[in-house]
RNA sequence: GUGCCCGUAGCUCAACUGGAUAGAGCACCAGCCUUCUAAGCUGGGGGUUGUGGGUUCGAUUCCCGCCGGGCAUGCCA
């Protein structure tokens, strides 16, 4: 409803602009929402910048341009301020209806048909199965989560994918320190394998596979340990599907799910990276020198080239990424967004390069930017005042799981996805544990609670007003008009927002302004709560602001969802 | 050395992509519970937006130079 007004104040705007300055183009319209109330609820610097275009004085350019505007019934009063701002006042009747928005809306305000069912690919965590996930994989898990989640409220089609790295030489060095492990060798010891993982999780694996014990459920295959200690197969087999458990019951805990698996082993079996190869050596950008095999990544900005296949025959990582991204292609998603670690961002370059050599090869038409990436700044974790350095070699870590149990699945989600991706971060966990109950998320969470306790008290007090009024939609005939009071106003204008904020967030892919909007819709609720009574006397009153606080219950519940984040009805 | 990103209150972070007096939360100070949940509210102190220039009606935002931090720059992944 809110941009429907918008776009008429525009249309408005765009009239008096036309018969002012014949030619200017309509674009130069902008409406912003002013920071102080006393600007009202629109304001317009368009004034400012024909100044500049006509070398006219801005204040009479914005006479004008009112003088010039067609009347309208939303529009209350329209005032020239400050160096030639347009600022324009609604009607409470045009905040009033955005009530009735939402609750007609419920769970579906906010959303809309956008992108049309187009089929997007949002890669995140793919962590290797070499260890727990750790409080950086958090990150990635509660951003991805809700990225995805906020391109469906636009109507796309979204597919989460989570690549797993279960070849190549970390999973060698994985099972060469499980099997030192069986063997009794502590990582201190000198026949400890040069790169090999430390942490204690790798001698209950070790523990685990001598007993012969079974892992595997849900998308991982059931396996049994072998118990030989020389089959160094079995034993990576068996590690790898053991930790994948492990992430996958923490993904689980988190509240994370995943659309699809994609193994990067599945690549080398299926000839996909044999393929993938041919190709960018079809296209003549490939040469052979010392030995290997190099693509010419200078060729797509890259400053050097870079090896694809190594002196001793094997692939460097990007090969395989590569590979896996023209299966993106080909699997029918034009558009792929990649939630990585900004220490990956030296791939991004190669990854679109040799994408670009395959798709020139095989003339698949793959986009110039294909895939994009947001990528995200390391968390640094404080413990005790020092940092902890997150190291799946050295064993030092704070896993995902110990922040689940410690400060709770939703204060963690709320938490990590109410940063700028690319702002660095630092977690204490000392202060997330002592402060739990001052987490930001139970400042929203709690006025979820409040409406539903208001609700409640309603319900009791008033059977005969609540009979009948259970759904959102059987508030939405209630008259709205006593709703005049100046933080009313204030919560309706937020409600109205909320379409706007989701359309930005996904657009920049940004879920914090998600947080943040809910942040600022709880601190307006609790306002109004603490000055005015909601069950009060005079019945039409009472159910206007009754229909008021449904609608911001709808709000906060559609915007918590969004980032994974419960809305208990009791706290 | 080169490339990308970051630098905003004591701390952790915002700022509608160039708008009006840069905002929140922690922490600190002073108030508000016999009335719908005090995990709340009201008020207060706290800033040369790292720094020096430039662009213009207007800069935290755009451009250039410095300073500081992170990541990358492997025939590691």
């Amino acid at each position: 409803m809110s941009s429907e007004i918008k776009s008429h104040l525009s249309e408005l705007l765009a009239q008096a602009l036309a018969k002012v300055a014949p030619g200017q183009p309509a674009s130069l319209i902008t409406l912003e929402r002013p920071k102080q109330a006393q600007h009202g609820d629109y304001s317009c610097p368009v004034a400012m910048q024909l100044a500049r275009l006509l070398r006219r004085n801005p204040r009479e350019v914005a006479n004008e341009l009112l003088a010039a505007m067609p009347a309208s019934e939303w529009l209350e009063k329209a005032e020239i301020a400050g160096a030639g701002f347009i600022n324009l006042r609604l009607h409470a009747k045009a905040k009033q209806a955005v009530v009735h928005s939402v609750l007609t809306a419920g769970a579906g305000y906010g959303r809309s048909k956008e992108a049309n069912n187009q089929p997007v690919l949002v890669e995140f965590v793919s962590a290797n199965p070499t260890g727990p996930l750790h409080v950086g994989h958090g990150r990635q898990a509660a951003l991805g989560d809700a990225i995805s989640s906020l391109l469906d409220a636009r109507g796309y089609k979204v597919s989460r994918e989570f690549y797993y790295n279960d070849a190549g030489a970390q999973i060698d060095n994985l099972a060469l320190s499980v099997q030192a492990r069986i063997r009794g060798i502590e990582p201190d010891a000198p026949e400890w394998p040069a790169d090999g993982y430390r942490g204690d999780y790798i001698r209950d694996i070790a523990t685990d596979y001598v007993a012969g014990k079974s892992v595997g459920a849900g998308r991982v295959p059931p396996i049994t340990a072998a118990g030989n200690p020389d089959d160094l197969d079995a034993i990576r087999r068996f590690a790898v599907a053991y930790l994948r458990c492990e992430q996958d019951a923490d993904l689980e805990a988190f509240g994370v799910h995943f659309d699809n698996y994609y193994l990067e082993s599945s690549l080398y079996t299926e000839g996909r990276v044999e393929r993938a190869v041919q190709s960018m050596v079809a296209a003549g950008k490939s040469y052979e020198q010392d030995g290997a095999l190099w693509l010419k990544t200078t060729d797509y900005g890259d400053d050097k080239d870079r090896v694809m296949r190594k002196s001793d025959g094997s692939y460097t990582y990007f090969v395989p990424d590569v590979a896996y991204h023209v299966t993106k292609w080909e699997r029918g998603f034009p558009r792929a967004i990649n939630v990585q670690g900004s220490d990956h961002h030296s791939t991004i370059t190669r990854v679109r390069a040799g994408l670009q050599a395959v798709s020139g090869a095989a003339g698949l038409n793959i986009a110039p930017g294909y895939p994009d990436y947001v990528l995200h700044k390391m968390v640094t974790v404080m413990k005790s005042g020092e940092e902890v350095r997150i190291s799946k070699r050295a064993g030092s870590y704070v896993t995902l799981r110990d922040l689940i149990d410690d400060v709770g699945r939703d204060a963690t989600r709320f938490f990590l996805v109410s940063r700028k991706a690319d702002s660095e971060f630092t977690f204490d966990v000392d202060l997330a544990k002592s402060q739990s109950e001052e987490n930001p998320v139970y400042y929203v969470q709690y006025a979820h609670a409040r409406v539903c306790s208001v609700l409640e008290q309603w319900r009791t007090q008033s059977p005969e007003e609540a009979r009948g009024r259970e759904a959102d939609a059987d508030f939405a005939a209630i008259d709205l008009s006593p709703l005049s009071g100046a933080r009313e106003l204030a919560l309706l204008q937020r409600l109205g927002e909320y379409p706007e904020a989701l359309e930005a967030a996904a657009r920049e892919l940004a879920p914090h302004q998600v947080a943040f909007y809910l942040r600022e819709l709880a601190g307006e609720f609790h306002s109004y709560y603490n000055a005015e009574r909601v069950l009060v006397p005079e019945l039409p009153v009472k159910l206007a602001r009754i229909a008021l606080i449904v609608a911001v219950r709808r709000v906060l519940a559609n915007g918590l969802a969004l980032i994974g984040v419960g809305a208990p009805q009791k706290m």
